[in-house]
DNA sequence: TTCTAGCACTCTCGCGGTGAGAGTGCTAAC
DNA sequence: GTTAGCACTCTCACCGCGAGAGTGCTAGAA
């Protein structure tokens, strides 16, 4: 009488196999024997009877074998249900906990050392590849504008969002600027315009520009003209790599081929933002598994990503990047605290200010 | 009778035969047969006597072989001589030229922008590994100071040089400074100091602190205080590595762990920077190959460089790295060139501007 | 004296064969 | 339903061999 067993139905022993050979296999990165499973004995099996299931979970879709007479590998349907529902994640100890605290609340101050040293983290602890892409400048919130004069016509315009980031430009003003205009322009940029993003800003001021043009005094006009070149920065995020040359010494990474066509994928950063931004603003961590992403597809690789940002403001995405066979238990819950707790590190570091401002117009 | 042959004195016939053999080499990263240079027939001489004379050339430490019965190699000793007298220096093609100008001269305002395309372009047109270490702040010449208030007691302050860098840090004032105090000191730094490095202005705020402080008044102790907190940059120097992923497709690059070794040599920015600068300041182009450093020996690789820098004070280094086995013809000019297009485009950026002043005491 | 042709010698490299080892699938017995 | 046993398959490391490439040397030509 055969089992009732769609793809996918398994009974509580198959998954007990199943997760043992995955985690062999995360640990050994190498087929799976039913013997060794067998051996390791936490089911109380012979080999054959492992044997049996193992040959059912790979017509079920979640086993396969290179070759006959080789063991067994894990397909990504077998790591999504082991990340579902098999395995434990293991809380982040506190060892770690500490060491990030330390290291990321220790370094305030500055937005863009904050990104470094979560990207710098996320490597370290996993032993991936570490990856943060920063919040494009155009959804941050203006905090302040200010100009200095550099010389003659040229100006640096200095942009300060309220979590923290600090962008600058130059720009050429068509005749000389006072020292004094240049203040006034700033502060009356700085008072009416905190509190919108950078995009918001840019819409207004081009209405302002359309409408008023005519009856503006020579100081509005001013500072109209500034803000636009000024506030026209870089608005494409950045994203941050760490640790590319720790995946050298994972056996998959054996043929230069694909590291070449890792490494060049990192260099392609605007690619590695459109997957890593692919969830984003999503709550809770994403796992991308090998074909699930044109990326991870030809490499066997995975994703494991969050975002973070500011009360329910998505400013970005972090995640760990690495061969499918990871340890999830553990590199899942680290992506998370990590988001959790860079988005702490991005309020805190600008705590105790006024609320942010909305909805309020020149006038 | 045999010849008076020290070692390195080589005749006219010897020399050719060694250049055909490193061009060869340089081309077809494998080793060159007496066969293979005969038969290319710029000599004009047999395969048997081309052999005779690279057995001489081995004996005088130019080439020497894998094994018997291979072809041979350069040695580092045959591409110093190389680079020294046999090579014909290619002058960069002018389309090159022109792209470099249109990159260099087309961006400009922003030094790191610069420093990032140079990097690239070093890169891009060796097709090597580009590399650029930034001028370490405390070298370079302060142009103007601003404080931005924040919020609170915080306060960003950013510090723009006269080669147009612009850094920033966010400092924390013992109590909340007014928008006009903070104008007021900017000011008041900007006029006095500019014209001085970040190094001296830090060495005379000491002595003005150590001395004068019970008769100073508010403003000057705020200004004092503000400065030594703000000026208080990074001064380290960055490199910006370009292209890695390129040396990927090298020949010399088929083990694993050679390339392992290479990134993580990348990722110790400390080392590469002390490479980097280990010539800085000296004129015209270096080359370290092989065993000249350790990072390149053991890789058998090289290192093309040269120093930057605006009028007589050297700035930084660039250079590219690549396999020993390189087109040391067209690269060498190429480092010399964008070497000094890059010093011109730094020193054009902020050109009009009146001469930098020294010697100025505060009084 | 200098160059070259020829030849024997050496070393690598790719290829096919082989045998050990690992792992499976199946069958029959418990 | 489970297990022991066994035959079967496939990989992989090893070996030996022969082709090919390149040399060094010697003897003869220029």
């Amino acid at each position: 009488m055969q089992e009732q067993r769609g793809v996918g139905k398994l009974n509580a022993r198959d998954r007990e196999v199943l997760r043992d050979v995955i985690l062999a296999y995360i640990l050994e990165a190498e087929p799976v024997s039913s013997r060794s499973v067998a051996k390791q004995g936490r089911l109380g099996l012979s080999a054959a009877t492992i044997r049996n299931v193992m040959a059912d979970l790979e017509d079920s879709g979640y086993l396969m074998q290179p070759h006959t007479s080789a063991g067994r590998v894990p397909t990504r349907a077998a790591y999504h249900l082991f990340i579902e529902s098999l395995m434990q994640a293991r809380r982040v100890p506190v060892k770690e906990r500490r060491y990030i605290e330390e290291n990321l609340k220790g370094v305030p101050a500055d937005a863009e050392q904050l990104m470094n040293v979560t990207s710098h983290l996320l490597s370290e602890l996993s032993h991936q590849v570490g990856m943060v892409v920063t919040p494009g400048l155009g959804d941050t919130v203006l905090k302040a504008v200010d100009f200095v004069p550099i010389s003659g016509r040229k100006v640096l315009c200095v942009v300060v969002s309220s979590t923290g980031f600090v962008d600058n430009k130059v720009i050429e003003t068509e005749e000389e600027v006072s020292r004094e205009d240049l203040v006034a322009s700033a502060n009356f940029l700085t008072e009416n315009f905190a509190g919108l993003t950078l995009r918001e800003i840019r819409d207004r001021l081009l209405r302002l520009m359309a409408e008023e043009r005519a009856q503006m005094d020579r100081m509005l006009a001013l500072t109209i003209d500034l803000a636009r070149a000024g506030l026209d920065l870089n608005e494409r995020s950045e994203v941050l790599v760490d640790g590319a040359s720790v995946l050298l010494s994972q056996p998959e990474l054996t043929d230069i081929q694909r590291v070449r066509r890792m490494f060049e994928t990192f260099a392609d950063k605007a690619r590695l933002v459109r997957m890593l931004n692919q969830y984003m603003g999503g709550k809770g961590v994403r796992v991308l598994i090998g074909e699930d992403c044109d990326l991870t597809s030809e490499l066997d690789f995975s994703l494991v990503a969050t975002s973070y940002g500011v009360g329910d403001r998505p400013l970005g995405t972090l995640g760990i990047f690495g061969p499918s066979r990871m340890e999830y238990q553990k590199v899942i819950p680290l992506v998370h605290y990590l988001g959790e707790t860079l988005s702490q590190a991005l309020a805190d570091s600008f705590a105790g200010e006024p609320e942010i401002r909305r909805r309020q117009e020149i006038e």
